[in-house]
DNA sequence: AAACTTGTCAACCGCACAGTG
DNA sequence: GCACTGTGCGGTTGACAAGTT
Protein backbone atom coordinates (compact mmCIF):
# COMPACT_ATOMS: atom_id res chain seq x y z
CA UNK A 1 0.00 0.00 0.00
CA UNK A 2 1.63 3.18 -0.72
CA UNK A 3 5.24 1.43 -1.02
CA UNK A 4 6.72 0.40 -4.47
CA UNK A 5 7.65 -2.58 -4.82
CA UNK A 6 10.92 -4.16 -3.86
CA UNK A 7 13.16 -5.99 -6.25
CA UNK A 8 12.89 -9.56 -4.65
CA UNK A 9 16.13 -10.80 -2.99
CA UNK A 10 16.75 -14.07 -2.18
CA UNK A 11 19.09 -13.09 1.46
CA UNK A 12 18.33 -15.54 3.87
CA UNK A 13 16.18 -13.91 6.78
CA UNK A 14 17.09 -14.16 10.56
CA UNK A 15 14.33 -15.73 12.55
CA UNK A 16 14.14 -16.22 16.40
CA UNK A 17 15.01 -13.89 19.03
CA UNK A 18 16.02 -10.05 18.53
CA UNK A 19 19.47 -9.36 19.41
CA UNK A 20 20.05 -6.07 21.49
CA UNK A 21 22.55 -5.07 18.22
CA UNK A 22 19.55 -5.98 16.30
CA UNK A 23 17.13 -3.52 18.25
CA UNK A 24 19.40 -0.87 18.23
CA UNK A 25 19.91 -1.03 14.56
CA UNK A 26 15.85 -1.29 13.69
CA UNK A 27 15.46 1.68 16.68
CA UNK A 28 17.37 4.42 15.66
CA UNK A 29 16.61 3.61 12.15
CA UNK A 30 12.84 3.94 12.84
CA UNK A 31 13.47 6.89 15.40
CA UNK A 32 15.14 8.54 13.18
CA UNK A 33 13.20 7.86 9.20
CA UNK A 34 10.25 6.54 10.42
CA UNK A 35 9.35 3.10 9.31
CA UNK A 36 6.86 3.84 6.14
CA UNK A 37 6.56 0.78 4.08
CA UNK A 38 8.01 -1.77 6.69
CA UNK A 39 9.50 -4.09 3.89
CA UNK A 40 12.09 -1.34 2.94
CA UNK A 41 12.88 -1.24 6.57
CA UNK A 42 15.57 -4.19 7.12
CA UNK A 43 16.94 -3.87 3.99
CA UNK A 44 18.03 0.65 4.64
CA UNK A 45 18.50 -0.53 8.48
CA UNK A 46 20.95 -2.55 7.24
CA UNK A 47 19.00 -5.81 9.07
CA UNK A 48 18.86 -9.86 8.26
CA UNK A 49 15.13 -10.02 9.22
CA UNK A 50 11.52 -9.36 6.84
CA UNK A 51 9.39 -6.42 7.13
CA UNK A 52 6.90 -8.78 8.99
CA UNK A 53 9.38 -9.08 11.82
CA UNK A 54 10.58 -5.71 11.93
CA UNK A 55 7.00 -4.93 12.35
CA UNK A 56 6.09 -6.82 15.07
CA UNK A 57 9.56 -6.25 17.01
CA UNK A 58 8.40 -2.65 16.62
CA UNK A 59 5.05 -2.86 17.70
CA UNK A 60 5.52 -4.80 20.74
CA UNK A 61 8.82 -3.83 22.12
CA UNK A 62 10.93 -1.01 20.55
CA UNK A 63 8.27 1.92 20.22
CA UNK A 64 8.12 4.66 22.64
CA UNK A 65 5.18 4.15 25.67
CA UNK A 66 4.97 0.68 26.15
CA UNK A 67 3.94 -0.04 29.64
CA UNK A 68 6.52 -2.97 30.71
CA UNK A 69 5.88 -4.96 33.72
CA UNK A 70 2.50 -7.09 35.13
CA UNK A 71 -0.61 -6.43 34.52
CA UNK A 72 -1.91 -4.21 37.67
CA UNK A 73 -5.80 -5.33 39.19
CA UNK A 74 -7.59 -2.46 37.20
CA UNK A 75 -5.72 -3.61 34.02
CA UNK A 76 -6.94 -7.24 34.50
CA UNK A 77 -10.20 -6.28 35.24
CA UNK A 78 -10.36 -3.61 32.05
CA UNK A 79 -9.31 -7.21 29.96
CA UNK A 80 -11.92 -9.02 31.63
CA UNK A 81 -14.63 -7.06 30.49
CA UNK A 82 -13.35 -6.17 27.19
CA UNK A 83 -13.31 -9.86 26.34
CA UNK A 84 -16.63 -9.98 27.33
CA UNK A 85 -17.69 -7.20 25.03
CA UNK A 86 -14.81 -8.01 22.14
CA UNK A 87 -14.01 -11.76 22.38
CA UNK A 88 -10.89 -12.19 21.11
CA UNK A 89 -10.22 -8.93 19.15
CA UNK A 90 -6.95 -8.50 21.21
CA UNK A 91 -6.09 -5.06 18.97
CA UNK A 92 -9.19 -3.51 19.92
CA UNK A 93 -8.60 -4.45 23.39
CA UNK A 94 -5.34 -2.92 23.14
CA UNK A 95 -7.03 0.18 21.91
CA UNK A 96 -8.50 0.41 25.40
CA UNK A 97 -5.44 0.10 27.38
CA UNK A 98 -2.76 1.97 26.75
CA UNK A 99 1.06 1.43 26.92
CA UNK A 100 -0.17 -2.53 26.01
CA UNK A 101 -0.05 -4.17 22.85
CA UNK A 102 -2.32 -6.89 21.75
CA UNK A 103 0.34 -9.77 21.50
CA UNK A 104 0.75 -8.75 25.33
CA UNK A 105 -2.83 -9.10 26.40
CA UNK A 106 -3.54 -12.61 24.74
CA UNK A 107 -0.51 -13.97 26.02
CA UNK A 108 -1.78 -12.64 29.52
CA UNK A 109 -5.47 -14.03 28.68
CA UNK A 110 -4.54 -17.14 27.44
CA UNK A 111 -1.79 -17.47 30.27
CA UNK A 112 -3.77 -16.21 33.65
CA UNK A 113 -6.80 -14.52 32.81
CA UNK A 114 -8.60 -17.09 30.61
CA UNK A 115 -8.64 -19.88 33.72
CA UNK A 116 -9.81 -17.50 35.99
CA UNK A 117 -12.94 -15.91 33.07
CA UNK A 118 -13.20 -20.11 33.21
CA UNK A 119 -13.79 -20.51 36.72
CA UNK A 120 -16.22 -17.61 37.44
CA UNK A 121 -18.29 -18.74 34.50
CA UNK A 122 -18.34 -22.24 36.80
CA UNK A 123 -19.03 -20.82 39.78
CA UNK A 124 -21.71 -18.95 37.94
CA UNK A 125 -22.69 -22.05 36.59
CA UNK A 126 -22.80 -23.70 40.24
CA UNK A 127 -25.04 -20.99 41.52
CA UNK A 128 -27.45 -21.29 39.00
CA UNK A 129 -27.55 -24.98 39.63
CA UNK A 130 -27.87 -24.55 43.25
CA UNK A 131 -31.24 -22.28 42.63
CA UNK A 132 -32.44 -25.32 40.44
CA UNK A 133 -31.86 -27.79 42.96
CA UNK A 134 -33.31 -25.80 45.55
CA UNK A 135 -36.62 -24.93 43.34
CA UNK A 136 -36.13 -29.44 42.66
CA UNK A 137 -35.67 -29.88 46.31
CA UNK A 138 -39.11 -28.34 46.77
CA UNK A 139 -41.14 -29.94 44.68
CA UNK A 140 -40.28 -33.29 45.20
CA UNK A 141 -40.71 -33.35 48.56
CA UNK A 142 -44.44 -31.84 48.16
CA UNK A 143 -44.64 -34.43 45.30
CA UNK A 144 -43.80 -37.26 47.29
CA UNK A 145 -46.56 -36.36 50.11
CA UNK A 146 -48.69 -35.52 47.58
CA UNK A 147 -48.19 -39.11 46.07
CA UNK A 148 -48.31 -40.56 49.15
CA UNK A 149 -51.26 -39.46 49.89
CA UNK A 150 -52.32 -40.13 46.26
CA UNK A 151 -51.21 -44.09 46.42
CA UNK A 152 -52.76 -44.37 49.83
CA UNK A 153 -56.13 -43.67 48.35
CA UNK A 154 -55.51 -46.31 45.83
CA UNK A 155 -54.66 -48.99 48.22
CA UNK A 156 -57.54 -48.09 50.17
CA UNK A 157 -59.65 -48.37 46.84
CA UNK A 158 -58.41 -52.20 46.44
CA UNK A 159 -60.28 -53.29 49.31
CA UNK A 160 -63.45 -51.84 48.18
CA UNK A 161 -65.52 -53.70 45.72
CA UNK A 162 -64.75 -53.75 41.66
CA UNK A 163 -68.11 -51.59 41.32
CA UNK A 164 -66.00 -49.02 43.99
CA UNK A 165 -63.24 -49.07 42.47
CA UNK A 166 -64.31 -48.12 38.92
CA UNK A 167 -64.90 -44.67 40.35
CA UNK A 168 -61.86 -44.16 41.92
CA UNK A 169 -59.52 -41.86 40.21
CA UNK A 170 -56.06 -43.21 40.56
CA UNK A 171 -52.87 -40.88 40.62
CA UNK A 172 -51.99 -38.85 37.75
CA UNK A 173 -48.55 -40.16 38.17
CA UNK A 174 -47.06 -42.80 40.20
CA UNK A 175 -43.93 -41.04 42.19
CA UNK A 176 -41.65 -43.93 41.09
CA UNK A 177 -42.64 -43.79 37.12
CA UNK A 178 -42.24 -39.81 37.10
CA UNK A 179 -38.49 -40.54 39.27
CA UNK A 180 -37.71 -43.85 36.77
CA UNK A 181 -39.21 -42.88 33.40
CA UNK A 182 -35.97 -44.05 31.77
CA UNK A 183 -37.44 -47.41 31.94
CA UNK A 184 -40.18 -46.45 29.84
CA UNK A 185 -38.13 -44.01 27.49
CA UNK A 186 -34.32 -45.06 27.68
CA UNK A 187 -33.06 -41.87 28.33
CA UNK A 188 -30.72 -40.71 31.41
CA UNK A 189 -31.96 -38.24 33.82
CA UNK A 190 -30.53 -34.61 32.26
CA UNK A 191 -32.75 -35.37 29.51
CA UNK A 192 -35.27 -35.75 31.99
CA UNK A 193 -35.28 -31.86 32.56
CA UNK A 194 -34.45 -30.50 29.26
CA UNK A 195 -37.75 -32.48 28.12
CA UNK A 196 -40.01 -31.85 30.72
CA UNK A 197 -42.63 -30.66 28.94
CA UNK A 198 -42.30 -33.79 26.18
CA UNK A 199 -42.03 -35.89 29.43
CA UNK A 200 -45.24 -34.44 31.43
CA UNK A 201 -47.07 -35.28 27.70
CA UNK A 202 -45.93 -38.48 27.66
CA UNK A 203 -46.30 -39.09 31.07
CA UNK A 204 -50.22 -37.92 31.25
CA UNK A 205 -50.46 -40.28 28.23
CA UNK A 206 -49.02 -43.41 29.70
CA UNK A 207 -51.01 -42.83 33.26
CA UNK A 208 -54.47 -42.06 31.17
CA UNK A 209 -54.13 -45.58 29.20
CA UNK A 210 -53.01 -47.64 32.39
CA UNK A 211 -55.67 -46.06 34.15
CA UNK A 212 -57.97 -46.62 31.22
CA UNK A 213 -57.31 -50.06 30.71
CA UNK A 214 -57.71 -50.85 34.74
CA UNK A 215 -60.84 -49.48 35.26
CA UNK A 216 -61.89 -51.89 32.34
CA UNK A 217 -61.12 -54.39 33.52
CA UNK A 218 -62.04 -57.73 35.73
CA UNK A 219 -61.28 -58.53 38.79
CA UNK A 220 -58.50 -60.88 37.86
CA UNK A 221 -56.59 -58.90 35.92
CA UNK A 222 -56.87 -55.45 37.88
CA UNK A 223 -55.03 -58.05 40.60
CA UNK A 224 -52.72 -59.09 37.90
CA UNK A 225 -52.41 -55.25 36.81
CA UNK A 226 -51.92 -54.19 40.06
CA UNK A 227 -48.80 -56.91 41.05
CA UNK A 228 -47.16 -55.85 37.79
CA UNK A 229 -47.45 -51.83 38.61
CA UNK A 230 -46.29 -52.95 42.69
CA UNK A 231 -43.56 -54.07 41.21
CA UNK A 232 -42.55 -52.02 38.86
CA UNK A 233 -42.54 -49.34 41.12
CA UNK A 234 -40.39 -51.06 43.65
CA UNK A 235 -37.76 -51.73 40.61
CA UNK A 236 -38.05 -48.33 39.58
CA UNK A 237 -37.74 -46.81 43.04
CA UNK A 238 -34.29 -49.21 43.43
CA UNK A 239 -33.49 -47.94 40.44
CA UNK A 240 -34.11 -44.41 41.05
CA UNK A 241 -31.97 -44.71 44.48
CA UNK A 242 -29.13 -46.13 42.75
CA UNK A 243 -28.91 -43.43 40.09
CA UNK A 244 -28.95 -41.00 42.81
CA UNK A 245 -26.15 -42.66 45.00
CA UNK A 246 -24.05 -43.20 41.78
CA UNK A 247 -24.23 -39.48 40.67
CA UNK A 248 -23.84 -38.48 44.06
CA UNK A 249 -27.70 -36.17 43.15
CA UNK A 250 -28.71 -37.98 46.78
CA UNK A 251 -26.69 -35.13 48.78
CA UNK A 252 -28.95 -33.07 47.42
CA UNK A 253 -32.17 -34.82 48.47
CA UNK A 254 -33.28 -34.43 52.29
CA UNK A 255 -35.86 -37.85 52.43
CA UNK A 256 -36.64 -41.21 53.59
CA UNK A 257 -35.43 -42.75 50.28
CA UNK A 258 -33.86 -46.71 51.36
CA UNK A 259 -30.08 -46.96 50.10
CA UNK A 260 -29.78 -50.43 49.99
CA UNK A 261 -27.49 -51.40 46.95
CA UNK A 262 -26.74 -54.78 47.82
CA UNK A 263 -30.25 -55.43 47.29
CA UNK A 264 -29.85 -53.33 43.74
CA UNK A 265 -26.50 -55.50 42.90
CA UNK A 266 -28.40 -58.58 43.90
C1' DA B 1 20.77 -33.32 41.69
C1' DA B 2 18.40 -34.86 37.74
C1' DA B 3 14.28 -35.60 35.16
C1' DC B 4 9.97 -34.19 34.15
C1' DT B 5 6.01 -30.98 33.96
C1' DT B 6 3.91 -26.61 33.63
C1' DG B 7 3.72 -21.71 32.70
C1' DT B 8 5.16 -17.66 30.26
C1' DC B 9 6.09 -14.99 26.43
C1' DA B 10 8.47 -13.62 22.09
C1' DA B 11 8.07 -14.66 17.56
C1' DC B 12 6.25 -16.96 13.53
C1' DC B 13 2.55 -18.43 10.34
C1' DG B 14 -1.36 -18.10 7.59
C1' DC B 15 -5.25 -15.70 6.33
C1' DA B 16 -8.10 -11.68 5.06
C1' DC B 17 -8.31 -7.30 3.41
C1' DA B 18 -6.97 -3.09 1.01
C1' DG B 19 -4.22 -0.40 -2.24
C1' DT B 20 -1.80 -0.14 -6.60
C1' DG B 21 -0.66 -0.80 -11.39
C1' DG C 1 -11.34 -7.25 -13.18
C1' DC C 2 -7.15 -9.25 -11.88
C1' DA C 3 -2.65 -10.13 -9.96
C1' DC C 4 0.55 -8.57 -6.91
C1' DT C 5 2.11 -6.56 -2.67
C1' DG C 6 1.89 -4.65 2.04
C1' DT C 7 -0.39 -4.54 6.35
C1' DG C 8 -2.90 -6.09 10.29
C1' DC C 9 -4.75 -9.59 13.01
C1' DG C 10 -5.53 -13.90 15.59
C1' DG C 11 -3.88 -18.52 16.31
C1' DT C 12 -0.08 -21.26 17.26
C1' DT C 13 4.60 -22.67 18.23
C1' DG C 14 8.75 -23.27 20.61
C1' DA C 15 12.39 -21.76 23.76
C1' DC C 16 13.25 -20.83 28.21
C1' DA C 17 12.29 -20.45 33.23
C1' DA C 18 10.22 -22.02 37.28
C1' DG C 19 8.23 -25.47 39.89
C1' DT C 20 7.53 -30.30 41.19
C1' DT C 21 8.63 -35.11 41.82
Amino acid sequence: MGCKPLEKTKKKHNKGLWSPDEDQKLKDYVTKHGHGCWSSVPINAGLQRNGKSCRLRWINYLRPGLKRGPFSLAEEETILALHQKFGNKWSQMAHHLPGRTDNEIKNYWHSCLKKRATKMAQNAQEQHNNAQIQTLESSSSSLTSITRNSFETFEGSLMDTDQSMQKRSFPKVIFAEWLSFDQYYGQNLGNYFENVTDINNNLDNLSQNFQDNFVQGTSGEVKTKFNEVCDDILQSTYKFEYQMLESGLVDYFPGEFCMNCDDMNA
